[in-house]
DNA sequence: CCCTGATTCGC
DNA sequence: GCGAATCAGG
């Protein structure tokens, strides 16, 4: 495949977006994370600040590990123009995180909106007809969840949320999850059930 | 081991 | 220009 206009424009989006190399290749498809990395230097494009989070990045001086021929050129010192706020107001009644219903695939939907108060909640289709040894096993394993933030998050990893997303009690599960699957084990035992499992709802 | 971006260099 | 291989790191 070869870099059309629509490709780098895709590169470029999700580039400014934070998003990984890999993340980036996964999407476009027909090109590995050396390609986008390869295109984004091309590209001119390696400073990745602004709209995205800074990730572990350090700025050395681009050590160079070996006699380089070639001279530092522009020592130019930027100001790095951090901007991070969290407004978060707190609802009374949060809902409680539930996914359980997982649709879709394509991309994560782990931003629900905050349901800000009332008393109807949605009905939440979850722990409710779960096997009480799944639910059982559920526990037991977050306790050793891995306690992950958002970023954190990779293909392999559980997502399966823990805690009131409403405050600082909450991370995501994190232990490997199941080959193609969101969720490790647990969670996948209560995510997807069978609906022959649920046969209730006599009202 | 999983992952990240950076760099080099033959094509 | 392209990207695999490699490097350097978390």
């Amino acid at each position: 495949m070869s870099w059309t206009d629509e490709r780098v424009e895709t590169l470029k989006k999700m580039w400014a977006e934070g998003q990984s190399a890999s993340q980036i290749a996964k999407e476009l498809g027909g090109v590995t994370r050396n390609a986008v990395i390869g295109k984004v230097h091309r590209l001119g494009l390696s400073n990745r600040v602004g709209g995205g989070k800074d990730e572990g990045e350090d700025e050395a001086p681009a050590v160079a590990a070996k006699a380089e021929p070639a001279a530092r050129p522009a020592p130019e010192p930027r100001p790095e123009p951090m901007a991070a706020a969290a407004p978060r107001p707190a609802p009374e009644r949060p809902a409680a995180a539930a996914p359980a219903a997982p649709s879709n695939v394509t991309p994560l939907p782990i931003r629900k909106a905050i349901i800000p108060a009332g008393q109807p909640l949605p009905p939440q289709p979850s722990a409710n007809e779960i096997s009480p040894e799944a639910l059982a096993s559920v526990r037991e394993v977050e306790k050793h969840a891995k306690r992950l933030t958002l970023m954190e998050l990779t293909e392999r990893t559980c997502k399966w949320p823990i805690g009131d997303p409403a405050t600082d009690d909450f991370w995501f599960c994190g232990l490997p999850s199941l080959p193609g699957k969101p969720y490790c084990e647990a969670h996948v035992g209560v995510a997807f059930q069978p609906m022959s499992a649920r046969r209730d709802r006599r009202r």
